[in-house]
DNA sequence: TTGTGCGCACGAG
DNA sequence: CTCGTGCGCACAA
């Protein structure tokens, strides 16, 4: 109830600063919150970071400072659609393409991707950009922020994010400005999404040049990716986790070290691909990712052990297959592979695990739907065509596409499997 | 003090 | 050129 009330607050938030030609960053979003619903800044930026990651609202990197967009509102002329068709873009081409390409040309929104210059802005703010992560951590900052606005607050998104970092790999010289004030006493610690964030911070040292700016995105980058979706995709995970994720470490931070690595090594040739998807929710760009990385043995790969990990691994397994069934025309195949872990997580998805993988699956838009009508993994695996059409109050070209793709696929996987048990 | 309106410059396409 | 964005300023409550 409450998450859909604050995403309409939220949202109606976006386009009023918008509207109004101010910035919707952080701060101005708490604040108007606040002023308009009473709603405590931190419960604000939490739910604004459930609505990044469902991709409701984007948060972009603009200008050297982090701006948030209503994902529904955002449509740009699509930027380079066809290089990003090429990778995953192209199944969300129609929906997502917009709030993507809006990212991308967020401009500098997803720098992190071009880092050639935007890094030298971007860095900090880069870095908040491209991670979803940053989201978390933007929380504490907006935590921060909330508790005594500063202007620079923006930019602490940022920082919070360096903050870790920072500490580590201090250099963020350019964005070093903006940390002195966030830094500080912006990260409350002990927080959930600290922990995040202290995770990507010791990963980040040791696999990237600290030094370069470039380091930061990257960094980012790779913490987005594996850890936080997974973290946030646990039901009531998000702040306790603080406990949890200590084991998670290991194995998320395998997954992103592959992934940073990959990024380093591929070097330019995903960078494209990133870059024009960096918009892309941050499933989707591990899901890239992943996807070429893992290509072989996802599945294996990610059931590993850790509670947690697996969980996450599985997700992202999951959403691979579909993918992949999309991007290949569907092959069959693929997804049976990967069946067993669909069909156990679907059981166990929540309705904001629902929510990320529709979003994730090129239907930020109507994710909101599947949201709003509480649709958990459970209900998914009940609903029939009609539901999906007609049931969910969503245009029915994406209302067929989800239903044949996605809600079909899920359905008939989950229920193989378990004929087979 | 805080919220609002908007002229204007900027950058992308 | 158009368009989205948001800074900076003036104004209102």
């Amino acid at each position: 109830m409450s998450e859909s009330k604050y995403r309409e607050w939220i949202l109606d938030t976006i386009d009023s600063l918008r509207s109004r030609k101010a910035r919707p960053d952080l701060e101005r979003i708490c604040r108007m919150v606040r002023r308009r619903h009473g709603s405590e800044p931190d419960r604000t930026c939490a739910e604004l970071e459930k609505l990044i990651q469902e991709q409701t609202v984007l948060k972009v990197n603009y200008k050297g400072s982090i701006s948030y967009r209503n994902a529904a509102k955002v449509q740009r002329r699509s930027r380079k659609k066809d290089d990003v068709s090429l990778t995953t873009a192209a199944r969300r081409s129609a929906v997502e393409e917009a709030s993507h390409s809006d990212l991308s040309n967020g401009d500098s929104a997803f720098g992190a991707i071009d880092q050639d210059e935007e890094d030298l802005e971007a860095d900090t703010s880069m870095a908040m950009d491209t991670d979803s992560n940053a989201d978390e951590e933007g929380a504490d900052e907006s935590r921060d922020g909330q508790d005594r606005p500063s202007p620079s607050r923006t930019h602490e998104d940022a920082a919070v994010h360096c903050a870790p970092v920072r500490a580590a790999s201090a250099p963020c010289s350019p964005s070093g400005a903006r940390p002195g004030p966030g830094a500080g006493p912006g990260c409350s610690p002990g927080s959930g999404l600290d922990c995040a964030s202290l995770q990507k911070a010791g990963e980040r040292p040791n696999s990237l040049p600290s030094s370069s700016p470039r380091a930061l995105a990257h960094n980012d980058w790779a913490y987005d990716p594996a850890p936080c979706p997974a973290e946030r995709q646990h039901p009531g995970m998000q702040r306790d986790k603080v406990a949890t994720k200590p084991a998670v470490h290991s194995e998320s931070t395998s997954l992103c070290a592959l992934n940073n690595v990959k990024k380093e090594d591929g070097g330019k040739a995903e960078d494209r691909s990133l870059s024009s998807d960096q918009l892309v929710p941050d499933y989707a760009a591990r899901l890239q990712d992943e996807t070429k990385s893992l290509s072989d043995g996802r599945s294996q790969t990610l059931s590993s052990p850790s509670d947690n990990c697996t969980f996450k691994k599985i997700d992202i397994s999951s959403f691979t297959a579909t993918e992949d069934n999309l991007l290949n025309g569907g092959k069959g195949d693929e997804v049976s592979v990967k069946k067993e872990t669909v069909s156990q997580n679907l059981l166990q998805w929540t309705v904001a695990d629902v929510a990320s993988y529709f979003s994730a699956a090129g239907f930020p838009e109507q994710a909101v739907a599947f949201r709003t009508q509480e649709i958990d993994g459970k209900s998914l695996l009940l609903m029939q065509r009609s539901d999906v059409l007609t049931g969910l109050s969503i245009r029915l070209g994406p209302a067929l596409k989800i239903y044949e793709r996605h809600v079909k696929v899920l359905q008939r996987t989950h229920f193989l499997e378990y004929e087979d048990l």
